[in-house]
DNA sequence: ACAGTTCAACTGTACTACAGTTCTCTTCAT
DNA sequence: ATGAAGAGAACTGTAGTACAGTTGAACTGT
């Protein structure tokens, strides 16, 4: 602990901060999928040049929150049936291989931890909460695959499918939740693994018929 | 076959052809890896404005060839040891995985042609040439996962992989290459899925050594 | 060989401008 | 009412200029 701790000067561009300020309020609801990002009206209302603001949405377009439509500028992501199928597809095949492999110590216990944590915030019903700690714990299966590229595509994903979740509020409970992923850490404890990639796979599967029907009815 | 075939209005912006056009010349090695990408200099020569350019860089670091450093610009990402192994890791768990699962009869297809595509490279001798075909297999491989999303990912670490490759020249004879990958083919076409595994993970395991040596020595 | 200084080159950002595209609203014909 | 058409507003894509702050390299004195 250096008596030069915390200090620090800026190490970040106004369009890299722009670009997490944004990435939040899209996160956070402010935006709708398929709405588009005008910039003119942000730069404006942030007090900023449109390049500006333009930089940060082509970082933005790095975490794969908007993507860029010509003379349209850049467009909220949506979650379309295909894009959510994909989405879970890609989900099943890194976690069952995750699975498949024997986890170290360390990583089983991280996979604990986070399944203590998703108790804790079933008892509390907070639902964002929930839906957070339900996507640390998929993370932390992953990560026994002890590669940080695929850890932070997965990351990545994760992004993505947060912010279709908070749209669509699926309909498990949370005691649904906890029960389907004490399911999988049993399987993990227990080292069978045969047990813990059937049980990731259903899983998943059940989580993507949910979504899907979830944005049928939307229609 | 209609009157209007190949006539199409540029549907694309300026900036994403220049991407394209900066993404050819960096992988054919006009710029070398950590060399920064000079924005007037670049914007000068080719006669399009300075910010044009930026978005430009910007659409490149999409596809993972440049990163940006804060107040040093755009640099052509470099292969150090640590990422290479990153890559190779990363590659290892997706086509092993690829490996386990059982493919399609197209996909079994798909990964034979492009081994005979790899035999014909060699034959020729074209370095560039087996390499493209090289990662052609490996991505033939990959498609067993059945997710696109994995696919695009897997295809963006090859361009970096293609990149570091065109700079590293590994040492392998196309003789070799070829008998590492008919090792691996064979496997798949027996059906057996151990074996495929085994195979895969032994040849990536020594293409990630001999790359390292080569970046050992290059020091 | 080395620390400090200086200066040119370059990035990050702002502002202005304008052609071409898309969106929206109104008008007109069915 | 409904839909087609057209006009105008709003917005994107791009160009160009400007300038403060940072970086890197040459230069200086030690």
């Amino acid at each position: 602990m250096s008596a030069l701790d915390g200090l620090e000067v800026r190490r970040t561009t106004t369009a890299q901060q722009l670009a997490d300020g944004l990435s939040e309020r899209i996160m956070a609801g402010a935006f709708g999928p398929g709405d588009r990002l005008r910039e003119s009206a942000i730069a404006a209302e942030l007090g900023v040049a449109r390049n500006t603001i333009r930089e940060a949405v082509r970082i933005l377009e790095l975490t794969g929150l908007v993507r860029y439509e010509v003379n349209r500028g850049a467009v909220v992501i949506a979650p379309t049936p295909e894009n959510v199928e994909a989405l879970y597809t890609a989900r099943e095949r890194l976690e069952t291989a995750a699975a498949a492999r024997t986890p170290s110590p360390a990583q089983l216990d991280a996979i604990t931890r986070a399944f203590d944590d998703l108790v804790d915030a079933a008892q509390t019903g907070d639902l964002p909460a929930i839906v957070d700690r339900d996507l640390a714990f998929h993370q932390a299966i992953v990560a026994v695959l002890d590669s940080t590229r695929l850890d932070d595509f997965f990351a990545a994903m994760t992004k993505e499918l947060r912010f279709y979740l908070t749209v669509l509020t699926k309909s498990e409970t949370p005691d649904e939740v906890v029960a389907d992923h004490r399911r999988i850490l049993d399987a993990f404890l227990a080292g069978d693994r045969d047990r813990a990639v059937a049980e990731i796979r259903a899983h998943i599967d059940t989580s993507v018929q949910q979504l899907k029907q979830v944005l049928a009815e939307r229609r």
